[in-house]
DNA sequence: CGTTTTTTTGAGAGCGGTCAATGATGGTGG
DNA sequence: CCACCATCATTGACCGCTCTCAAAAAAACG
């Protein structure tokens, strides 16, 4: 209904990652009371514990979230890219830390606002139903990809899933190090290297840098 | 079955998984308007995809939630024990499949219902909004378990997270198969029963019989 | 242009998966 | 009550994938 553009063309505008304007969800938008912020690579946006008092809207750059283990192990929970809203929590703490992966700017709209607004205005009620259906959903795809699947079938479907986020359909581009990839999946690093190395020499993917990849056969990327 | 203890500590009754009477939670129970089913071992509950009309509580028995692939590799979500509700969405429609472990009986309760009383009673309101955020964290402590741990790391987890649902302190009972957990951790189901064999050799487990475990070093298993 | 970070590539080992056989367990019917 | 059968669990042997360690190559940065 109202919402038909921002189902339809979703919140995706970059192209390349490089920064540049990005449409706001109309339901953010509207709220008001937001602001931005501008963050370097691997600043601290929020830690894991702390009160969850805004939600975040990347603006351009792109923000990592992930748990660490008492010895150092991490798990990256999520990327977020530019369009994307990140760090809504059901309760007033944060259950994840998160990071700006290069530069990035993100605008903050402080959760008082947003639960106001969602009280005079059924769009954005619906919009943060809709977010939290979408992250949950989110988690457990993921969950299915770290259980179950080989390096290759992770790493094919890392790159899909990335590619589907991309409105540039032409290559997709990795602001993420591969130390990033690895502990999204589940993997070393040196693994995902090799596997993106294998789909380059069986002609799946084509790597015009190594952040900047071509998908050439989306097919041989899928499950099986 | 010791009634006693199940006052003491009212969420789950069962010492060893036989049919006995749980209280429902004061929340779910206020709403009214639920009714039991009985399901017998692996039968269906609800299927990926379905409209999601009930809440569903574990009076006794136990549930798994789960995912398939196309190949039929088997994600198992979550377990679901006496006392606990599971089904709840967001939206209105299932993203897993549900089944019962053994033999069970499930309180349903009309989604209608529960939004109902929550419009109406701050503490049902309360309640669906801590379902969901316990959902959201049980799924990331999953994650965390299914990437970037070793067999011995995971197995010892489970264990440990059975055993504290479990009031029965002195030992854990496993309604769900070998291959039920393998697919809970992410694992072949040998490596869950060399893991448990291990633990049993190495002296940090006891087991009464393979579906009943008595956790002699709870530290041994914790996370390094 | 030197320095640092990131990525790639190699060699080797170990963990966990697969295949396969044996041992328990529980339910059913003779 | 016991024999039988189906299901589940255990154990063994072996192999391959992925991790670890290590070093070189490439890219990013000042």
């Amino acid at each position: 209904m109202d919402l038909a553009a921002a189902s339809a063309a979703p919140r995706h505008l970059l192209a390349a990652g490089r920064a540049a304007e990005t449409k706001v969800d109309p339901e953010l938008a509207g709220v008001g009371r937001g602001f931005n912020m501008s963050f370097g690579p691997d600043e601290e946006i929020f830690g894991d514990g702390e009160d969850a008092a805004f939600a975040y809207h990347v603006v351009s750059g792109a923000a990592r979230t992930f748990r660490v283990l008492a010895d150092g192990r991490r798990q990256v929970v999520g990327f977020h890219l530019p369009g994307e809203t990140f760090g809504l929590e059901p309760d007033a703490t944060h259950h994840v830390s998160a990071e700006s992966v290069g530069p990035s700017e993100i605008r903050l709209v402080g959760r008082k606002h947003l639960d106001i607004a969602a009280q005079s205005d059924a769009a954005v009620a619906r919009w943060l139903w809709r977010q939290a259906t979408g992250e949950l959903d989110r988690l457990r795809n993921h969950m299915m990809l770290l259980g179950r699947q080989s390096a290759a079938e992770k790493v094919g479907a890392f790159l899909l899933e990335m590619a589907r986020r991309t409105v540039g359909r032409d290559a997709v581009d990795l602001p993420m190090t591969r130390m990033d990839i690895a502990d999204y999946l589940g993997l070393a690093l040196e693994t995902v290297s090799r596997t993106l190395a294998k789909f380059e020499r069986e002609g799946v993917i084509a790597m015009a840098s190594c952040r900047r990849i071509q998908i050439t056969n989306p097919a041989a990327l899928a499950v099986a």
